[in-house]
DNA sequence: TGAAATGTTGGGGCG
DNA sequence: ACGCCCCAACATTTC
């Protein structure tokens, strides 16, 4: 007999607990990987995430050969290869991490209808239904639940498993791999546990010559152009990193602090942890989060050529065309610049947060449903703890203030490269002979911005105020 | 994890 | 010297 240690997000030998317990099971452990066609046939195969998933897995593979084994892969429905598998490896059990978005939900429920399917862990650091108000009612403002979520934080463990070595006894069955892993780029983001877990050492772990990026979060996370932030979200989102390992490291660079305000940038970061925690369990808890408003009816005005020049990344202002451009071409966005291009789509034209939350699943290598629901909710005015609605960001301002030479503008927006600083933000108010002389027409280099923001703000407010 | 509008204060120019 | 105005700088409130 052996057992099927079903991977989904938690594509990791290090601290993974449904591996430890499917070894614990049979002597003969089969790791598996399904590409669900349900999911496949939504994707564009050409996406960054697909072929930073396709290389993750690659790279799991290869470390199960070096123990002896390999990966298998299949696609196709996740409960008929279950089936396939069990009858061609003499499986009795299945064991994977449990996932709490709703279709996972929905398709382990109708897995375990028919077959031994053992759910253990979390993709998050606390169980969603762990933690809950006194009252045994789920949390819907952040702040109270991180309290609380500290509170528990102080109890809980941080011990993680560094491997589990040579538990995995050799599976010598050879499947080829059916998709094809060279057609995909994976850009800036190193696939695999060992670049996943270098780069967490970079970013929490000081050496002799650099103080680590975590102790200087809180005062540049939001600048585009010094890029500062941990860059972990792909490997947390696909579970190459395990969240325990995560708080453990978080832990440590608080104890490894050597001054009350490099604890407090820890901290900052450590928030974001709980952020997505907190996401997690309110598309846990409320599973039409995805789909509906948490609060408030916005009238939209859900322009197509409006959404087409924002998916393009030619909306005429040059920080919110540098973000999308910035997810197109490598997968990933800033965080400032997701909130300032979430807030033009939603406030300054009028569109729906849920056409914005599809186009960033759609190109983001660390899409994750609960937090991307949960960040277009917030941004939108409509989500459980939302920004007021009156909140709208000036993308001049906005762009002035985080990037306030250009870099970042210059790098993903080409046709602005020569545009002098005093234009970079705003690049319509260049007189006509400058245009000439900067190489940059507005109109036809670069547009002319599709909307007047201080107009925008306006209808905002009246088709916000209005509901 | 905003920004604009409005209010207040105080310094400097100037008749 | 004085009052007046302007406006920058900052604070508060409003959306």
């Amino acid at each position: 007999m052996s057992v099927i240690w079903w991977i989904r997000r938690d594509i990791r030998l290090t601290d993974n607990k449904a591996l430890i317990e499917a070894s614990k099971y049979a002597a003969e452990v089969i790791p598996v990987y399904i590409l669900d066609k349900f999911l496949l046939e939504k994707w564009d195969p050409k996406a960054q995430k697909l072929g930073f998933l396709f290389r993750s897995l690659s790279a799991l593979d290869t470390r199960l050969r070096q123990k002896g084994s390999r990966l298998i892969i299949r696609a196709g429905s996740p409960i008929d290869e279950l089936r396939f598998l069990m009858n061609e490896f003499n499986s009795d059990k299945i064991v994977a991490t449990d996932d709490h978005t709703p279709y996972s939900r929905k398709r382990d429920h109708e897995i375990q209808q028919s077959l031994p399917l053992i759910l253990v862990d979390s993709p998050s650091i606390f169980h969603p239904a762990s933690i809950l108000k006194a009252d045994g009612t789920p949390y819907t403002i952040f702040t109270p639940y991180s309290k609380n979520w500290k509170m528990k934080a102080q109890d809980l463990v941080p011990e993680f498993q560094r491997d589990i070595g040579t538990f995995i006894p050799i599976s010598d069955t050879v499947y080829s791999v059916n998709v094809s892993l060279n057609d995909h780029l994976d850009y800036g983001f190193l696939p695999g546990e060992e670049n996943a877990q270098n780069r967490l050492n970079y970013f929490t772990v000081s050496t002799q010559e650099q103080t680590a990026p975590i102790y200087g979060y809180k005062e540049t996370r939001d600048r585009l152009d010094l890029d500062q932030t941990s860059k972990l979200s792909p490997y947390i989102r696909l579970g190459i990193l395990s969240p325990r390992q995560l708080f453990q490291s978080v832990n440590q660079a608080i104890i490894n602090s050597t001054n009350e305000m490099e604890r407090k940038n820890v901290e900052v970061w450590l928030n974001e942890l709980i952020w997505r925690d907190f996401y997690i369990q309110i598309l846990y808890h409320y599973p039409d989060t995805g789909v509906k408003n948490f609060r408030n009816t916005i009238r939209w005005k859900n322009n197509e050529d409006d959404f087409h020049s924002w998916q393009v990344g030619r909306t005429g202002y040059p920080i919110v065309d540098a973000g999308i451009r910035q997810l197109i071409h490598s997968g990933w966005m800033h965080n400032r610049a997701r909130m300032i291009v979430a807030s033009f789509l939603t406030k300054d034209l009028l569109i729906d947060w849920k056409y914005g939350d599809k186009y960033f699943m759609e190109k983001l290598v660390d899409g994750d449903p609960a937090a991307n629901h949960g960040g277009w909710q917030w941004v939108a005015g409509t989500g459980t703890d939302a920004a007021p609605y009156f909140r709208i960001f000036n993308p001049i301002i906005q762009s002035r203030k985080f990037d306030p030479d250009g870099k970042y503008i210059r790098k993903w927006v080409p046709e602005l490269v020569n545009v002098p600083v005093p234009y970079i933000h705003e690049p319509w108010l260049m007189p006509e002979n400058e245009q000439k002389d900067f190489h940059c027409i507005i109109g036809s280099d670069y547009p002319k911005p599709i909307i007047d923001h201080h107009f925008a703000r306006e209808r905002a407010l009246n088709a916000y105020g209005n509901t």
